[in-house]
Order: C-alpha cells, then sequence, then structure tokens
DNA sequence: ATAAACCCTAAAGCTTACTTCAGGGTCAAG
DNA sequence: CTTGACCCTGAAGTAAGCTTTAGGGTTTAT
C-alpha cells in the first residue's frame, strides 16, 4: 500500500507538516519509516494516531498528557482505571471552569441589563456599576 | 485607612508580588501612588480588581481580554451604546466558551461512564473513544 | 545598629505549542 | 533539464503569562 508523505499525513488529519514533525520530536508520534532518500512515510495508521492527539487536545489535555496516555496504552502494566482517573481529574477540572464562567457571564449580564443603550459615558449603568464592585480608581482612603 | 503594601496585596489576593508588578506593566493594574521611598500604596480597591483579574482569568479570559473588560469602565469617548455592545461582545464570549466547556464535559463525561476502571488499558473506552473515528481496527504499517 | 524581611528596577529566562528561517536535497511535469 | 512543489535538518522566533536573576535601597524589631 501507498505510504503517506508528510504532506498527506498532515493534510488528511488537519494540521500543519511542521506540528508533525514537531509532534514527532516530542514523541506523540513514533518515527516513521523512511523513503531511500529520506522522505517520512506514513500509514493509516498514523493517521489515526494524529488525530487521537487532536481530538484529546480538543478535550482538553496538555500534549504532555497526551503523551502519558499513548505511554499507557504500550504499558503492559497501566490498568484502565489510570486512564480513567486522567479523565476524572479534567472534568472536575472542566466543572470549575463552567461555574466560574457560569458566575462572569451572570455578572455581565445583570449590568447590560441595567443599560438602556442611550446617552453619554458618563451615566452608563454598566460603568456604575463595574465603579462600585469592582473597583474605583485607584484612589485609596 | 493605612494603604497595603505590594506584599499585602498579593497576599490578599493570592498572587505573587511578581505577578502584581507584572500586571501593572500590563496595564491591568493602575500605576498605584508611591510611599516617600518608592513603595507602591494600594488600597481594597486594588484587591478586588486583581481578584477580578483572577477570576476572569480562571474563566479563561486572556490578559488582554481581560484590560478590554476592565477598560469598560473608562472608556472616554465611548458612548454607553458603546459600552454595552462591548458587554455584549464579552456574553457572546462567555457563551462561547461555554458551549465548548460543555462539550468537552459531556465527551469525557460519556467516556468516563463507560469505563470499568477495571482490567487492563487494551480495551479502555476512554482510549478506543479516542482512537476511532472511521477506520476502527488497524490496517497497515 | 545590625540583621531579617521587604521593597525597587531592568532584564533575562521558562513553559506550552507551535511557526518561521536558513540552506539545501528530491521528484513529477513540460 | 529546468522549474516548482515538496521534503530535509537544526535552530531561532513567537505569544502568553509569569518567574528568576542581579544588584540595591528601606523598615522594623531587637
Amino acid at each position: 500500500m501507498k505510504p503517506l508523505s508528510i504532506g498527506q499525513l498532515a493534510k488528511a488529519a488537519g494540521v500543519s507538516v511542521e506540528t508533525v514533525r514537531f509532534y514527532e520530536r516530542k514523541g506523540l508520534l513514533p518515527k516513521p519509516r523512511r523513503s531511500a532518500s529520506g522522505y517520512r512515510q506514513y500509514s493509516e495508521e498514523s493517521v489515526r494516531r494524529l488525530r487521537f492527539v487532536q481530538r484529546a487536545k480538543d478535550v482538553g489535555f496538555t500534549l504532555g498528557e497526551i503523551g502519558e496516555l499513548l505511554a499507557l496504552r504500550t504499558e503492559p502494566n497501566a490498568s484502565c482505571a489510570d486512564v480513567r482517573a486522567r479523565a476524572a481529574t479534567k472534568i472536575a477540572l472542566i466543572d470549575e471552569k463552567l461555574t466560574a464562567l457560569s458566575r462572569m457571564k451572570r455578572a455581565l449580564g445583570q449590568l447590560a441589563e441595567r443599560c438602556t443603550g442611550e446617552g453619554p459615558v458618563s451615566g452608563c449603568p454598566i460603568l456604575d456599576a463595574l465603579e462600585t464592585d469592582e473597583g474605583k480608581h485607584d484612589a485609596n482612603s
């Protein structure tokens, strides 16, 4: 079967050629076979691997963590529980962010609600609220 | 009310002294008044400001975006409508982040749900799910 | 009055995740 | 057989967000 060039692999996975080589240096992709002239040769397996990295990244894992996940796969002593624990940690972190983000949205939303959008900035309820809630100009008393 | 030293401010807001000075350079904190000997003097307002920055950061805003949020207060020639539009933009951005995070959480949660935490890593539903997209089993090498 | 604890500045360094650069080889098409 | 698209390497650069380093003053307690 025809091997993929680095460009074809990159295109298939939706990343840049440089990113592929970068991931290889980082150990996220195994060192591929080379053609007689030194060109990297990839298989469909590599496309899957690269997509795995992308998906894991989308889901909030750092490249380092993804490397660990990939390493877990080939360690016979690793348990499924290890992988699950990592996912649980990420979920807890995501929950924290969700909570904080909701608070932030609510705060900003309440400010915008009070603003008619009319008149000069001097009477803007948003600014008023931000000044009383979040701090005035830095004079102290 | 006695002013806070940079160390007291940092402690009160849970950041390092260096971070405070860094934020000042970045314009996220106004340049504070100085004592006769050049020491920075802060008020409680600064504590709130610094905490606001931390919360916004936790929620995924970049320091640049946080600067914009803070700038809502002091837009010199902006109409109230301008200010409101900025707030609305930020809210839309928050919504995007909320959506992305929810998706992320749901994806990870579904994976973890299917994982018993027992057995070896081979056959881990999390890794399987991350790997799988179209061609499930491996083809070549 | 001396030592610990704090404060100051400017500038360099670090981590993550890439991208760009400099300087070349290789391959398919015309 | 030359041109343009691709590929190679190693190294430097980028952006965000801090931290560390280097070299000094200041405050406070004993």
